[in-house]
DNA sequence: GGAAAATGTTCGGATTTCCGAACGCCAGAA
DNA sequence: TTCTGGCGTTCGGAAATCCGAACATTTTCC
């Protein structure tokens, strides 16, 4: 995790630890504007330099308080994301910062690292205004997008390998985009829809030009497309093609249902994208991204991702990677019970209570308290008449009431 | 500010400050349950006699934590507003807290009217002015009204789901009626009624132009009606689709004979209805509406339901649900013998003198012999299986068949 | 107002329930 | 054939439930 480009603003009064926070921040590749005054961070922050992407702020400042400068900012603007680090804290400021809005909060001293888990934890979503959207933040994540900048600076064939719901096709179009044929057609010839696969591909041929031919679905591909696909591409096709596929390619083509000189011709450049369920952290980002997106459609908008979601979204095993996680948080978003995002709303079958077959305890239990219910109003109440009706002795009827709370 | 009318959990062991706090919620004409035990908490936070507004929760509990109480919760429902008090929290707990969504943290001792103030800020907001109960009065009926509603207002399709007799395609109904489309036609196709399905099913499309189309059964929908149905959505249908089916409708999937696509494109947003067997108060309140509305007919007219019909009728199983209350009150108003309706009219095949009151334990096994046999059928009477499912060891389940005799 | 009845609550011990570990049995798979 | 996996059955200890006794407190009824 690296904070490259991102811009921090640091209100600090303190020499040292200001030193050492900035000096840090910088080593992780933010850019950090440090001010010392509480009025200095009011501008900083409202006519920055550059958007500001989070603010780490002491509390206790030689012209005021960083309560009051949250508070100032609150009223004019929606302030970015808010750290605060405070030595002589106390809990009731933590909550009432925390119920504002404020990110996070905590005590010096502190450790660094902790420090900037959470630190970038909280920083607010890249907003990908130049960058195009990326893959994720975890290694592999980061290889997928360094290969799809490489090979976007070059011309050659380029095979994507990936589980559904991977964004190949979007990533296929992101090297288009890159490259120097993003001026040229993008044409999209998608293999799965079987009927007239051959015909598609002949239309779809004819269309690009000179630009770039998706051919989504490899594994699926007629053998007449596929044939007439090598026949272009031996004739020196003046388009570009990146074909798309399942990670198990290899098998098609021992079952003799892809030609193998097709595959190796793709093969030779190649991006693997990784299932989300081998980057968890990954998933927690994405996650982030598309609620962030959704958030800000919505009415009245969440307070948030509940700590207890995001680690429920980490353990997830995302079968469907990031189709099914953004499917997911847009049903949950929509349909969220409370002010934050929990766990239950993003997977509802959990809960739901639903269709959950009861357990024999349950399935007691419930059928005790409906007798004892019944009972009780037979008796207008009396719980000694209850008893003797039930059979039970008054202790225990009175055990029973107070486990389910009559 | 008062809190007439919410329902308030209270979750604190120390007898003092909880019934100081008890004492002064009522006084604000809160209803509230006060709990010693998180386990106690649990259980009354999800299955509440009232729907809960807010809860106010200790932290340090005997039996655990009020951390681990939330947690819980989060997991599986959406939690009501959490006020945290503590006598002896960190600032990194109340950071955690509040990060995972709960609504506030007080330190103890506190001041009663901060107190209450900042309860009242985050109670649950009122619900809306109370649309006339339709399905019932429990709280899973409420959902399940209030689900209604919320989709009636939207266009996306919707899945209904639950047993016999609950009154599934009167829902269907309700949602078309309640929504923008109530001036188009409304088309029902009964997939149980074999014969010419996909014919039926063509034609309805044919009718429905506009309007509102209800698969009734989508378990039995036949194959072809299957790929009819799915061929029309996936050409931007005109109509909207609300389908109903059992609640296991998943295992036609996994024995393939659902089309899992179709079935997940309406199952995004679902309508669960519970059995009226776990809502035993939603089976004397539905009584009496029958009851009113088949009494006032009547000549001349009974005097009311006795008090031991409703006690027999709240202890029933209704393994028919409302579809067989409603043909027992049918014939139980017709033919009762005296002034006011008895048990006896209402169940006659128990005989006269059967009005004996079952004892807790008769009232348990029961419970327990039904749930055993409803496990041993789902699972094929797979005896480790439904353990399993029971959550019993095998040798318990064994026991448990001993002694019923299974 | 006061006695009697009913309720709220705790406690320790008797009883029941529940579980896991065994052991043998049997049917089908390899 | 052996091996495997589910089933029937028993057993001993751990955990729960249940009960009566006891006592304080509240409600009811005279």
């Amino acid at each position: 995790m690296t904070l490259k480009g991102r811009h921090i603003v640091l209100v600090e009064d303190d020499e040292i630890m200001g030193g050492s926070i900035h000096q840090r921040l910088e080593l992780e590749g933010a850019s950090v504007t440090w001010v010392k005054l509480m009025g200095r961070g009011l501008s900083a922050i409202r006519t920055p330099r550059l958007p500001v992407d989070g603010v780490v702020c002491d509390i206790r400042l030689p012209d005021g308080t960083g309560e009051e400068l949250y508070e100032a900012l609150c009223r004019t603007t929606s302030p970015p994301p808010f750290l605060f680090i405070t030595g002589q804290g106390g809990i009731d400021q933590a909550v009432r910062l925390l119920r504002a809005g404020a990110a996070d909060y905590i005590t010096k001293p502190f450790d660094m690292a902790g420090f900037l888990d959470r630190l970038a934890l909280i920083l607010r979503p890249e907003e990908n205004v130049d960058l195009p959207p990326q893959t994720g933040i975890s290694v592999g994540a980061r290889r997928v997008d360094a290969l799809a900048a490489e090979y976007a600076a070059a011309d050659h064939p380029v095979l994507i390998r990936g589980e559904k719901g991977l964004g190949k096709a979007r990533l296929a179009r992101r090297i288009h985009d890159l490259s120097d044929r993003r001026a040229a057609p993008f044409v999209e010839v998608n293999a799965h829809r079987t009927d007239r696969a051959s015909a598609a591909m002949t239309d779809a041929i004819a269309e690009v030009g000179e630009g770039t031919l998706h051919v989504n679905g490899l594994d699926s591909l007629s053998q007449a497309a596929q044939d007439h696909l090598i026949k272009t591409l031996a004739a020196d096709a003046p388009f570009r093609t990146i074909a798309s596929a399942w990670p198990a390619v290899d098998e098609r083509v021992a079952a003799g249902e892809l030609r193998a000189d097709l595959l190796y011709l793709l093969k030779t450049h190649e991006i693997f994208i990784p299932p989300l369920s081998e980057r968890p952290e990954d998933a927690t980002w994405l996650a982030k991204q598309f609620f962030e997106a959704l958030n800000r459609r919505r009415d009245p908008p969440l307070k948030g991702l509940s700590s207890h979601a995001e680690s429920t979204i980490r353990a997830h095993d995302w079968p469907g990677n990031g189709r099914e996680l953004r499917a997911r948080l847009l049903r949950a978003v929509e349909a969220a019970q409370g002010e934050w995002l929990f766990p239950s709303d993003i997977f509802p079958e959990l809960g739901a209570e639903s269709d959950r077959f009861s357990t024999l305890a349950e399935a007691r239990d419930a059928a005790e308290r409906q007798q004892i219910v019944a009972a009780l109003t037979r008796t207008d109440g009396h719980i000694l008449e209850a008893a003797k009706l039930l059979k039970v002795s008054r202790t225990t009827l009175w055990e029973k009431m107070q486990k389910f709370g009559l």
